[in-house]
DNA sequence: ACGATGTTAACTGTCGACAGTTGACAGCGC
DNA sequence: GCGCTGTCAACTGTCGACAGTTAACATCGT
């Protein structure tokens, strides 16, 4: 079974590409060479460079003239910058949730919270899977489709700034505790308290980030 | 004198493409024909294909698997979520101007306010050059470089659908209205009560617009 | 006359090759 | 020995042509 088997090979190419950019396969900093790329995926440089094209749209490649594509590599203030985004997008989410949320919605969201805290007792090394799952779920509560697209691509260059990263138990039970609060405030149906809480949580997602590179 | 002279052919068939389209001489719902539009610019279709779809990740087309390029009609659900989408970004934006502003940053806002005023008393049939100006003049106050890209993506947005919209003077009175009262927040440093203005500013602009393709 | 089916034309998707530019290396002058 | 300049290789940018798919049209059957 291949269910990207009716997609051009452009944009089998993009998820290819983008999994090795999300991966550190090919690391930040790194150079993409299209030629080199092109006969190892056993493609053509079209529709390669097709795919470098949308990847430098979502922020995952960086063009420079004559120059090709590189892997980009963030400072603190690209890390501000971008968190400043997120936080403008996924506060607004938790504001949208609080107010459009249906039981389901709730439901859906506590059990996001609960497995997230069995694997974290159960020393999974990587819940941030289950971290995109929570704020995933969030979103599906927002019913609003453009910000959840944006809110995915933001969340995908942070995927990349974390790549490399070690991982902070203290900081992941931090991150449990929000995500609970988050979900009581969602279900009380109270749109502004939703939204300090992500701000807040953000704040300190963002912060530790720094500190994980300074 | 051509100043972007120096960039690339997609580069530059980037720009006349997004012209063509936000100008409406590709019209809503039109298909572009690849090998017509090709020779017509006087390129070949590999540049042509690279700007085409760099307009489809800014959302100005949309691709269809072998169907081509075509500029997207919007429905009354679309312009709901990219108003809820703009909301996000710019309220966001009003904060951290808020915050963030420096005297420049005001005596530059109120200037654009006045020069608003002046145009509109003075029977200006398009004012809304100008309110561009006033949007982007708050993300420079705003000092957030993403989400001020992010913002300039959805204004392009919402230029399209505007193009083949009358203006309304009424409405257009009472922007006025709302601008000042931005600026006045934003000058006492308040940024609660500039989100708020904005949020307000915006939900009348999406009604206005709404009601105007119903 | 209406619907289903085969055919055809147009357009997109893909490929390989050429041209132009960039950056680096080697050679020369000081 | 150090700096500058000319040359060269590598890579990107661009082009034209071929293959595959789609949708519309015409044809055939009922």
């Amino acid at each position: 079974m291949t269910p990207p088997l009716h997609m051009s090979l452009a944009g089998q190419t993009v998820d290819v590409l983008r999994e090795l950019v999300l991966t550190g396969e090919i690391p930040p900093g790194a150079r993409v060479n299209e030629v080199e790329l092109a006969q190892r995926l056993g493609i053509s440089r079209g529709p390669l460079r097709e795919a470098i094209r949308h990847l430098a749209s979502e922020g995952l490649l960086v063009l420079a003239p004559h120059r090709g594509a590189s892997v980009p590599t963030a400072d603190a203030a690209d890390v501000q910058a971008l968190f400043e985004l997120r936080a403008a997008l996924e506060c607004a989410a938790a504001e949208l949730a609080a107010s459009r949320r249906t039981d389901a919605d709730v439901v859906r969201l506590r059990a996001v919270c609960e497995e997230s805290r069995r694997a974290y007792s159960a020393g999974e090394r990587f819940p941030y899977r289950l971290d995109l799952a929570f704020h995933q779920s969030l979103l599906d509560a927002a019913r609003s489709p453009r910000i959840a697209e944006q809110v995915r691509l933001v969340q995908q260059r942070v995927v990349l700034l974390r790549s490399g990263l070690r991982d902070d138990p203290p900081h992941q039970q931090a991150s449990l505790d929000d995500h609970d609060a988050l979900v009581t405030a969602i279900a009380a149906g109270d749109p502004s308290r939703a939204s300090d809480v992500m701000r807040k949580h953000l704040a300190r997602v963002c912060a530790q980030m720094l500190t994980s590179l300074g």
